[in-house]
DNA sequence: ATTTTAAATGGAAATGATTTCCATTTAAAA
DNA sequence: TTTTAAATGGAAATCATTTCCATTTAAAAT
């Protein structure tokens, strides 16, 4: 992670302690973390740490583009560290055996065209694969 | 609703009261439904109902193709009839404005295909706009 | 038509993620 | 250093979803 108090400031956010490890962590973590898992690790970290701060801090930074939302994962949220946070255009695989997710460059979808008579307001995208890493550990030919 | 019970019997479920007034419901909305709104027309329409069921009934009805889930639409999970149950490759866009679900044709993904270095095994799309009479009533011209 | 059986149902209670409320603390502006 | 709005954490509330289990029922077998 390069410069995070930086990146915390440009939100306009606050930079504090909690902050910074949040993002240290999802720096650190291949696969998206959820606000438990986050919580854990603070927990660990500090002490203590309250989970309605996990969720506000979670939100605030996914809001900020910082992180993204990984939706329909489970039951519970996921968030990553946005791989290119200028680019508005994302989407992602996530490997099902390691949790590693990458970016996917092209899309031919932007917001404001039409698409089949609608005039598209926002489009999402969810992959789930195996990655090349994985798929070279163990003979996933086939699904 | 073309034939409900032989699509139900085709499942492989029991051709139940509940079972048909679901798909009834469904068929007659144009919008995907929660398992609330399920529950609470069943109530209406039978006086009592469980929950349960509906949410038991609502997955095994997805599970075999006969609804389709939309995820990551507030945090309740919505159900909606399958336009084409035989077409396997579905994505949707949904109307904000009026709730209206139609299908999007063009896909150029697959699942086993190569993708970014990865094997695909799933992928999903949703996208949300304005649909084209919600357009014509208010002048939706920009977002 | 009757019996049989596995599946379906509904109610109550449990679970688990997320949120609200609120008093306290703290980053950063003045 | 003071001030102030934002951030925090704990307890409790909320809300969707699930589990458990006893009862009912569709439909297969007789």
């Amino acid at each position: 992670m390069r410069n995070a108090p930086e990146i915390i400031r440009k939100a306009g956010l606050k930079v504090t302690p909690v902050r910074l490890a949040i993002l240290r962590l999802l720096s650190d973590s291949v696969r998206p973390l959820s606000p438990r898992d986050v919580h854990d690790h603070l927990m660990e970290k500090f002490g203590r740490n309250g989970l309605p701060g996990v969720y506000r801090n979670l939100e605030a930074l996914a809001e900020s583009g910082i992180l993204f939302r990984i939706p329909g994962f489970g039951r519970e949220r996921r968030y990553a560290l946005c791989p290119n946070p200028d680019n508005p255009h994302q989407h992602h695989i996530i490997c099902i055996s390691c949790g590693r997710i990458s970016e996917i460059e092209e899309c031919r979808y932007h917001d404001g065209m039409m698409v089949g008579g609608y005039r598209l307001l926002s489009h999402a995208m969810q992959f789930e694969g195996i990655c090349g890493s994985c798929l070279s550990q163990t003979n996933h030919t086939r699904s």
